[in-house]
DNA sequence: TTGTATGCGTTATCAT
DNA sequence: ATGATAACGCATACAA
């Protein structure tokens, strides 16, 4: 087993100081050209490669940026993460991802945890317990540390800091106003419930859109579904008590499930009935019919987010008059076979 | 803006040393009953965390794990990575992502980048590019220098180390066997290149489930796509120039388009033709019709792998004597109605 | 009971 | 041109 080498190996092996094989190794001009030579060449012979650790302690800098997200098996999650990486990683830093799982506690455990020097910011969406709870404790205390923080997706306005979002209300609206130019009039809206902030939005426009149109928003048109564990009979029993022809899902799997049952029920799609759902993913795509959907753009989201944390990481902006941006993303409707067109 | 504290403040404003309240933090016996109240007190009045950094150099420990996957928006592997998280969070270690993106230059990057002091131990599944040029000089000079390595999924037994798979060739083989119990006698196999290991075994199980059966195997029954950019074409041609009356698919996605063209083609699932893939994931679940699938048990593989790691962590275990296992996990086949019961 | 000194690996400042 | 020293934050063996 052939152990990592260090300086002072390096140094003693060549009866030098080590601060000389620092030096030699960074090309100083204040050592001697065969010095240098020797140096480089037992270093390369040896791999040296410095340490990690070592230098993170002396630059109070990790190269390391924190994630805290929900949930992993999410493709909507996972794309922003490969936005992340990508993005970090071109930049000479590593990811260090959590999963909150939801989880008011968790999230805060590994935040603190993380915050304890593991990590030079963080880039996080937050777990559903935490809207619910609306406590940001967590996040208070570290941008008060002034570790950088960038929200995504699922953001709050209690806290200060880079955000990105996607125009959610607006999408929402577009995407309502194209059922209804298409002769639909009676457009349910399947949701979540709604302390989630983004679930909140997409239904400001679905209502907009309704009433801009002359329609107005029935509240027996609005069906609100558990995150978890849906059941079919709620889904059922809601297209079996409302005539509906055009549906607007908060995100891709209510958008399947619906219409699963709704041709259970004999419908057509799209000539009976109509779906959009949010998420682009790809149960969309492969989907029978395919389902029209909003692309949210996961991927340039998270490298968004990676490259305001970076540049403020690397910023040397004396705290107070900080400046914090929320950068919203235009989301992009994806027309596939489950509407007219 | 407050700052991160360290014992060196606790120090100087309690008028003590750093040793002290180093000691009295920890509780030790040797401090005063008094001291150790007051040290603590402030301490916890200014929130005191002590340094991870700091801590991971003094120890030569950094409670992070190094995960390399090939890719991050695969239901397969994040499933597993979720299996690593949870584990390894659960028992005080971090874990550090990279993204080998199939890429060979990517994945030694990132390898010796956190080999540099930034991890204790790596579980990783090889990329594409690695498998197919055969070159492992990256895991080895990793495990020569002492690291723990698990290798999951896949691996190469070119390298010593712990390894988690499945039995792809036993679950192929009974995927096979199944078919052929129901009356099929012309069963496809679709796969990728077989550089893939996986996809190397699972065609084994294939052909000798075939033999054992009184079948013979035909090359012409056999369609490699590309891992990407799988084009339909190459798909309807193989099935309009072959009566075939069943396929087993290396992966869910090839499934599910191979079943969407053979139902192009008039074929009714499972009457005229069943379908079996590997990959329990997201789509099988919600395809029309639903796929008969093999369920790899990716959290639990991840889990194991997990515990592998750590486990080889945290002994002592004097180098050399060494001793590797190899976990096998049970595949499982999950019937729906892609094929007959 | 408390404090001093040393070391983890590196870099930077200041001698020599 | 080279080396000694201090510092990053913490822990611990050893003195006092």
């Amino acid at each position: 087993m052939k152990q990592k080498i260090t300086l002072k190996h390096i140094a003693r092996e060549l009866e030098v100081s080590i601060s000389t094989v620092s030096k030699a190794l960074k090309n100083s001009e204040e050592i001697g050209r065969d010095t240098k030579e020797k140096v480089q060449a037992f270093a390369k012979l040896y791999n040296y490669k410095p340490n990690n650790i070592a230098i993170s302690l002396k630059n109070k800098r990790t190269k390391n940026i924190g994630v805290i997200i929900p949930d992993i098996v999410h493709h909507f999650f996972t794309t922003v993460f490969r936005g992340i990486e990508k993005y970090a990683n071109a930049h000479g830093y590593n990811v260090i991802v959590c999963v909150s799982d939801e989880s008011f506690d968790k999230e805060v455990i590994n935040m603190e945890l993380l915050a304890n020097g593991s990590i030079d910011g963080f880039i996080m969406s937050l777990s559903a317990e935490t809207q619910q709870k609306n406590d940001f404790n967590h996040l208070k205390e570290v941008t008060e540390q002034g570790i950088p923080l960038v929200l995504f997706d699922r953001v709050t306005e209690e806290i200060d800091c880079d955000k990105v979002v996607i125009n959610d209300m607006e999408i929402a609206y577009r995407a309502v106003d194209k059922l209804i130019k298409t002769g639909r009039k009676r457009i349910a809206l399947v949701t979540t419930e709604n302390y989630f902030n983004v679930s909140k939005k997409r239904a400001e426009g679905y209502q907009k859109a309704l009433e801009d149109n002359g329609l107005k928003m029935e509240e027996r048109l609005v069906l609100k579904l558990p995150y978890t564990e849906v059941n079919d009979e709620m889904i059922t029993k809601f297209f079996d008590t409302n005539e509906i022809d055009a549906v607007l899902c908060v995100n891709e799997l209510f958008a399947i499930l619906c219409m699963r049952l709704a041709q259970k029920k004999g419908l057509r799609i799209p000539e009976d009935i109509s779906f959009i759902g949010f998420t682009n993913g790809i149960l969309s795509r492969y989907a029978t019919p395919t389902l029209t959907t909003v692309e949210q753009h996961g991927e340039k989201m998270g490298q968004i987010a990676a490259e305001m944390l970076i540049k403020k990481i690397e910023s040397e902006i004396d705290e107070e008059e900080e400046t914090y941006r929320t950068e919203v993303i235009e989301a992009t409707l994806i027309e596939r076979e489950s509407t007219p067109n």
